[in-house]
RNA sequence: GGAGUGGUAGUUCAGUUGGUUAGAAUGCUGCCCUGUCACGGCAGAGGUCGCGGGUUCGAGUCCCGUCCACUCCGCCA
């Protein structure tokens, strides 16, 4: 045995016991005669006394940072205890000392508070994550996915593997293809999710999936994105949405109570898609704070069921908003003694080329009750007045009105209300906020092609209410322009996403689990009887042995993971994540691969330029 | 594919209007120090200013190109 204990283990108690450990060294401390060492291990630090006894031996073979010790010696109490470490007020009296390996000088500092960047961290991942910071990273990951398996064990769902070989499928993220030897000419795919292949499981009885499983989408990347990421997968049969939305309010709260000691007892709010984006401009609103959008102007197919108070605005000779598709409003509250300064900061802030307003406008509400607006001009009192009840604002508020196409200025709109709940700090840190977001469009308008995508995947079943509508309708476009008035536009999809404080941990649907049904979904995104055997023979086949009704879903376990981590980034919670290009600059793949290689899958290069 | 920001000592950064020998902190090395724990003191070493080209008497600084990193848009069923 290299050690009796851990370099977090020893306390008081333990004084006088002779004791080995092993660890790294942190930090040497030199005062002529006698040398305090911290070393290091992964359970904590503890203080050894090189005394004077030990002084030539530690000239002879002097420490560095990073060296691997083994030391052995007496706990001794200290004079001085130092009560920021667990073992703070011991010390070991080394006896003798052995090092094991030693350390060339690390590029950075091995602390919390480390100097190095981001780049040279990834590059020695292997010293980042002896950081105390990155180790309880990746602690909390365990913990989380310990909690996901205990709950779902307990609930009777089985872990069963799926195969990381597969086939590439038509719609969806692009894939990571792997070429075969064997089958030369042929690929395999990565799985962008075990999605068909779940399915598969309940036709096969197994009623309760579950797998923590990695997930290959090879997309652009961003701070939340990797190449590869994991997913916390399920799958369930004999069940309607209402059963999956309990069992999995169940997993989270299940997580939250394990890993963070909150119970979160309150009921989990629940939204339409269509209510999400009306009241906050988007799909996965952060409910934690009460600004809302105000609609003042939308175009009537997008919202038919709202009612148009577009009167407010209008008419009044400002071509701004009388020439806009949408105009819309949030109220920020207490900000009406806003400086010159700081509103054309907001109106720098959505004319940037991201958000792509081409300006703002400001009502301030005054204590007094008087109004100030950057169009008074335009708009009198009375107008103000109106525009402000309608955005709910009170006196203090300050009304920020963006205006332009619907798309983007709701997404301005959207953008700015989560702008305004950081800088007010209404976003905080330890307040989580659950919610589904439930009815979602089952298709998408894809213009290039002019043809129908599946909003969420083409496995996805209809509301029960639009089954019908979806079977009897001929899904092709025959006019683009009115793309929006075609039956499928309104068709809705049994799906759910679960979102926390504005991010999307979780999404998934009820699935078609009838041949014809299916096929229908499938001939709606342009596949032939021909393409469809040749991508999904497979699961029509599944269908016509018995398919039962079932549905699923999955988490994004690292975005779950950095969320309850408080961090923005996932890269911190992934031992060895890539960076922005795709790339493990550690051990540097992608990388070239040999001719003899290519020899045997029979491949040649063709590279652009 | 597009936009923006950045690249200067091992590391994190500063560097004025283009002007003498490019600085600070930290780390590193040496010496001193018996109670530190962000130890302290003294001394020292350490630079292809990402790369290439241009403007200029003179470029870390200005211009063009390029590479890399990061952030965002597109994209991510």
């Amino acid at each position: 045995m290299f050690r009796t204990h851990t370099c977090g283990q020893l306390r008081l108690e333990n004084k006088n016991e002779t004791v080995t450990l092993a660890g790294w060294v942190q930090t040497v401390r030199k005062f002529g005669s006698i040398t305090f060492v911290d070393l290091r291990d992964r359970y904590g630090i503890t203080q050894l006394l090189f005394a004077e006894s030990l002084n030539a031996s530690l000239e002879a073979n002097p420490l560095g940072r990073e060296y691997v010790l083994q030391v052995s010696g007496t706990v001794n109490e200290r004079s001085n205890k130092n009560t920021n470490i667990p073992t703070g007020e011991i010390e070991l009296a080394v006896s003798s000392f052995t090092i094991l390996n030693k350390s060339a000088v690390p590029p950075f500092t091995i602390q919390d508070d480390t100097d190095g960047g981001d780049d040279l961290r990834m590059k020695y991942r292997y010293l980042d994550l002896r950081r105390n910071a990155v180790k309880k990273n990746l602690e909390l990951r365990y913990a989380v996915g310990r909690s996901t398996r205990n709950y779902l064990h307990e609930n009777n769902f089985m872990d069963i593997e799926t195969p990381f070989l597969i086939k590439s499928t038509p719609e969806g993220a692009r894939d990571f293809v792997v070429p075969s030897r064997m089958n030369a000419g042929q690929f395999y795919a990565l799985p962008q999710s075990p999605q068909t292949f779940k399915q598969l499981l309940m036709v096969s009885g197994y009623d309760r999936y579950y797998q923590i499983v990695k997930c290959f989408r090879d997309e652009d990347l961003r701070a939340d994105r990797q190449p590869e990421f994991t997913q916390i997968d399920c799958e369930m049969c004999f069940v309607e949405q209402e059963d999956i939305l309990q069992t999995f309010e169940g997993l989270v709260k299940r997580i939250f109570k394990d890993v963070k000691g909150i119970e979160y007892t309150e009921k989990v709010e629940r939204m339409t898609w269509e209510n999400a984006m009306w009241t906050y401009g988007n799909d996965k609103p952060d409910i934690r704070f009460e600004i809302k959008l105000c609609n003042l102007k939308f175009p009537s197919h997008t919202f038919p069921d709202r009612k148009d108070i577009s009167s407010l605005v209008s008419g009044t000779g400002f071509n701004v908003f009388d020439d806009a598709e949408s105009v819309i409003a949030i109220a920020a509250p207490g900000c009406s003694e806003y400086t010159r300064k700081q509103t054309d900061e907001l109106t720098e802030w959505v004319k940037r080329p991201q958000v792509g307003m081409k300006g703002l406008v400001f009502i301030k509400c005054n204590i007094d009750g008087t109004y100030k607006s950057s169009v008074d001009k335009f708009y009198n009192t009375e107008r103000l007045k109106a525009i402000a009840d309608a955005a709910n604002a009170k006196a203090g508020d300050l009304i920020l009105i963006v205006a332009g196409p619907e798309e983007r200025t709701r997404k301005a709109a959207s953008d700015l209300r989560m702008y305004m709940g950081t800088t007010l700090g209404l976003r905080k840190a330890d307040d989580y906020k659950l919610l589904w977001v439930l009815d979602f469009p089952l298709f998408e308008y894809a213009e290039e092609e002019n043809r129908w995508v599946a909003r969420h995947h083409p496995f996805t079943s209809p509301k029960p209410d639009d089954i019908g509508n979806m079977i009897n309708n001929n899904p092709v476009i025959e006019n683009a322009a009115e793309y929006l008035k075609h039956p499928y536009a309104n068709i809705k999809a049994n799906a759910y996403d679960m979102v926390l404080n504005g991010n999307e941990i979780g999404g998934g649907s009820i699935r078609i689990y009838q041949k014809e049904l299916q096929e229908k979904m499938f001939a709606a995104l342009g596949m032939d009887a021909r393409e469809q055997q040749h991508k999904f023979g497979f699961l029509l086949g599944a269908f016509e042995y018995g398919a039962p009704p079932h549905g699923g879903i999955a988490f994004g376990f690292d975005r779950l993971c950095s969320i309850l981590g408080g961090s923005e980034s996932i890269r911190d919670f992934i031992a060895f994540p890539k960076n922005n290009s795709g790339r493990d600059v550690m051990i540097d793949a992608p990388s070239t691969i040999d001719e003899k290689q290519f020899e045997e899958l029979q491949i040649k290069l063709n590279l652009h330029s």
